[in-house]
DNA sequence: CTAAGATTGAGGATCATTCTCAAAAAGGTC
DNA sequence: GACCTTTTTGAGAATGATCCTCAATCTTAG
């Protein structure tokens, strides 16, 4: 929906440099992945990203975001859908979020939290080490309801 | 680790009428998976409940895990491993809480969040029909580190 | 231009999960 | 108990998302 027409040329340094660190090249095919997922806004599905773009095979497609993945620059949502579903890592994107989940379409949508939500988030973080020895180091929160399409 | 005994007389009734709504019985089997699950007092992948329990054939319980799925006297978690994962529904455990997720191993335990943080979560939750008319319902919070075992 | 290495994509392999179906078990009624 | 009906079971087959293989093609360095 959110439609941002151009990757950024900084975007597209940093992902070359995050490539090279792992000896890969910053391909048309996984430039039409990270374009596409800058352009929609928010995380997409393997056949979303197929469907949105036929030249993609499927098997380079896996590939190429497991390889995109592996050098941080994008991000594998944990859902309860069949699919595969990714977006842009939060440091690219500059942007700390979490997500709205519809549970009727399984639609994902970005959502950021109140500064003040967020302070008792990094507080929980810190303070989860008093339960049995775990010592957690990042948080991840999803709001649960029905997206505006399926109401 | 928690290794509750037995599972309570109430609890017991408490499925055999979730099932009776579905006009599903409590079988043996599906003793089995909830006295498991209490006794264990931890989220627990299909493979540990198998090995747990050499009776249980596998294709059954999987079905079974899905009715009592249905009846929502288990919930299945969302986790990035490959194996399905389940717990006892909050409601019959009366204890709402979120997981802490080791990275390393995928092992989950349980963590009771702070009364403030419940409180901006469930305000969070609230306000998030602002967002492009989502309507929340319900919140999930996970935090992700290294467990006691894996450092 | 050439050689070395990276990338591609069609198709096959993998594997967690679901489905099928015949046998067994559980209730209900007498 | 016997009898009938419905549910449950479990072994094996089917499904399907994902990953792997490998020969062909593309890129880059020299
Ligand atoms: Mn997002
Ligand atoms: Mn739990
Ligand atoms: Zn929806
Ligand atoms: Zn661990």
């Amino acid at each position: 929906m959110s439609s941002r027409t151009r990757v950024p040329d900084e975007l597209h340094e940093t992902v070359v440099s995050r490539l090279a660190r792992l000896g890969q090249r910053y391909t048309t095919n996984r430039k039409s992945l990270v374009a596409m997922l800058w352009a929609e806004g928010r995380p997409m599905t393997l056949p979303e990203m197929l469907e949105a773009d036929a030249a993609l095979a499927q098997s380079s497609a896996y590939r190429n975001l497991v390889v995109l993945e592996e050098a941080q620059v994008l991000h594998r949502l944990v859902t309860t859908g069949p699919f595969a579903c990714w977006e842009l890592a939060e440091d690219l994107t500059g942007h700390h979020h979490h997500h709205l989940i519809c549970r009727s379409c399984g639609v994902v949508e970005d959502f950021t939290a109140s500064p003040d939500l967020e302070r008792l988030l990094g507080k929980a973080v810190g303070q989860a080490g008093s339960a049995a020895g775990f010592v957690a180091e990042d948080h991840r929160l999803d709001l649960l309801g029905t997206c505006n399409n399926c109401r």
